[in-house]
DNA sequence: TTGTATGCGTTATCAT
DNA sequence: ATGATAACGCATACAA
């Protein structure tokens, strides 16, 4: 390995101005400097990050928190397309990405303490619990964090605007003629609790009445519950002209039992999606659902993080909404009115 | 931040004591050992891993090579799943996991670079081109690494015994009777290569003739060009009973092809795909897939790549084959001889 | 069994 | 503009 001693050697200047010269120091000549720099590029030189790291205490190195719990982490597209977009930004900002746990190796430790151990300047949280204690001892301490579709105190959240994205979908589905929509939606989280809150803002709007038994719960990503709570819509005496579902991917479990009732879509029943995965886009008929917008998410959570690490004095916590769009595809019927 | 210098003022050892006795040392006696151990959990002691790094040269950091091209990494539930079971296996070993790549921040730096500025004790390779220039550098180097599906010289390679799972399909599509079967393939790797030997060798060993036009190519995880193919198979003048995808995921562009051609799966036309994926089990018909084992292929991966780190002077490098298993769906229609 | 001293590679402070 | 020196936190060879 080739340190700032052997270039220090090679070209007869001090370890510290080699040091200054590497670092873009106005101290030192341009002549020297750059003398400097054709050596330590000849070499091969690199500096090392650990040993950097213990000086400035600085490690420029980002924790991400994403726990797998029932695979529906990094198995999910909408996760991994988040972290793929957060991975980028952060490289190119300059930053690598760790992943964090409890228990390495025999030593459980709690999520700051991975922190800690690893000297991560920050931590992105997506895709855990976030009532977890150790979550939220994590985002109570000095670490800069941000979190990704969750809101804390103290804390930037970046959001996705699912508000928005189940209010266009109503108004989408209401514009083709249907009043009896069915939403299906998945367990109980914030992220569900604004969906459900856009249903029935977009319905008040609208002025249309949703019976209760229209709303269903299942869970996200899991087609088998979908596909039940479809059964019991489609046995309804008056069902649905249109079903909402949690996700893109859910929907299959609904397509399979549309089609064992010798239902078609969308001629005899419409349906949406949400997430706008790529799945969504191959299905035919291709479904009509609502994009999340996974890449300025995670770009905007990498922004957020380095901001908060390199400005930590200024920066104030605060919560970006990123907007989805409409995917349009042939899942909805026209009705006449 | 509590550091061995802290206990070392705190319970009147020196510091080198300390260090011994938090690792275990047998020279430390036993009872200033546990005062120790009890002292340090207290104040909340967790060693520096970067000063423990400048000392003994060891990162406990496992590089990962991922490299997203066209999205079909991250977003391809096969490689996230293997990911997924690498880094779990790897934090079980002790292990922490860091992405690697080229340019970090301004700097561009070779894959053999970034893991020598971070100091990663090794590196698994997965999912990238194998061809690539920087990534024959970093295989070459004295670095330790493992590569997932790709054999290379002085390199342990995990590899996914596709040459079995596709003759267990042929031979299964075969018992239930077909014999005109069509085989759609991905893009020229050594994977495929290993594929279309299985295809062969089983038909070879089944005393099936397979005409040319049946074997097509496609791209993985693309249901377009897997469509294409498709409609090109169905417009024969004697088309094939089965049709073979390239994975479970292109198989929906055939899927919606053959309804298009107002066929029914699989009364009028038998499918298989590939690597038993979650889609491929919720879809109806249930797909017949060969699922390949990605727990396993993560597990090695982790569980070799640490070998080689820690019994460096011993270890050989060797190839290892993970078989996967079929998986019966009902997308195969029984023919009566 | 415990303590002292040194150095890993880098940066920061203070001289020169 | 450049250099000497100390320090970051830890582990280890060696001394006691």
């Amino acid at each position: 390995m080739v340190t700032i001693k052997d270039i220090s050697k090679k070209c007869g200047f001090s370890t510290s101005t080699i040091s200054k010269a590497l670092n873009g120091s106005s101290e030192i000549g341009e002549e020297t400097s750059s003398l400097i720099r054709k050596v330590a590029n000849d070499m091969g030189y690199f500096p090392n990050a650990a040993a950097r790291l213990l000086k400035t205490n600085r490690s420029n190195n980002i924790g991400v928190l994403f726990i797998d719990e029932m695979q529906s982490g990094l198995a999910h597209e909408y996760f991994s397309a988040v972290l793929n977009s957060l991975k980028v930004e952060a490289e190119r900002l300059g930053y690598d990405i760790t992943f964090i746990s409890h228990n390495i190796g025999k030593m459980p430790m709690s999520y700051y303490e991975h922190c800690k151990y690893r000297n991560c300047d920050g931590v992105v949280i997506a895709c855990v619990n976030f009532n977890d204690l150790s979550v939220i001892e994590l985002i109570q301490s000095e670490i800069p964090t941000v979190t990704i579709d969750h809101i804390f105190n103290d804390s930037t959240a970046i959001l996705s605007n699912n508000l928005q994205g189940i209010k266009d979908l109503v108004y989408h589905i209401y514009e083709y003629g249907h009043k009896k929509i069915a939403f299906i939606h998945g367990e109980n989280t914030s992220v569900t609790n604004r969906r459900i809150a856009g249903f029935h803002n977009a319905c008040k709007e609208l002025d249309i009445e949703i019976p209760d038994y229209y709303i269903k719960e299942a869970r996200y990503h899991d087609p088998k519950s979908s596909g039940l709570a479809t059964r019991e819509l489609l046995q309804l005496s008056v069902p649905p002209t249109c079903i909402m579902y949690p996700d893109d991917f859910s929907f299959i479990g609904g397509m399979n039992e549309i089609e064992k009732h010798g239902l078609k879509i969308p001629d005899d029943i419409s349906v949406t999606g949400y997430d706008g995965i790529y799945l969504s886009q191959v299905l035919r008929p291709k479904l009509t659902t609502f994009q999340q917008n996974t890449e300025a998410l995670g770009r905007e959570a990498a922004i957020n993080i380095v901001k908060s690490i390199e400005d930590k004095k200024t920066y104030v916590p605060k919560q970006i909404w990123i907007e989805g769009k409409m995917l349009i595809g042939n899942s909805i019927k026209k009705i006449e009115f």
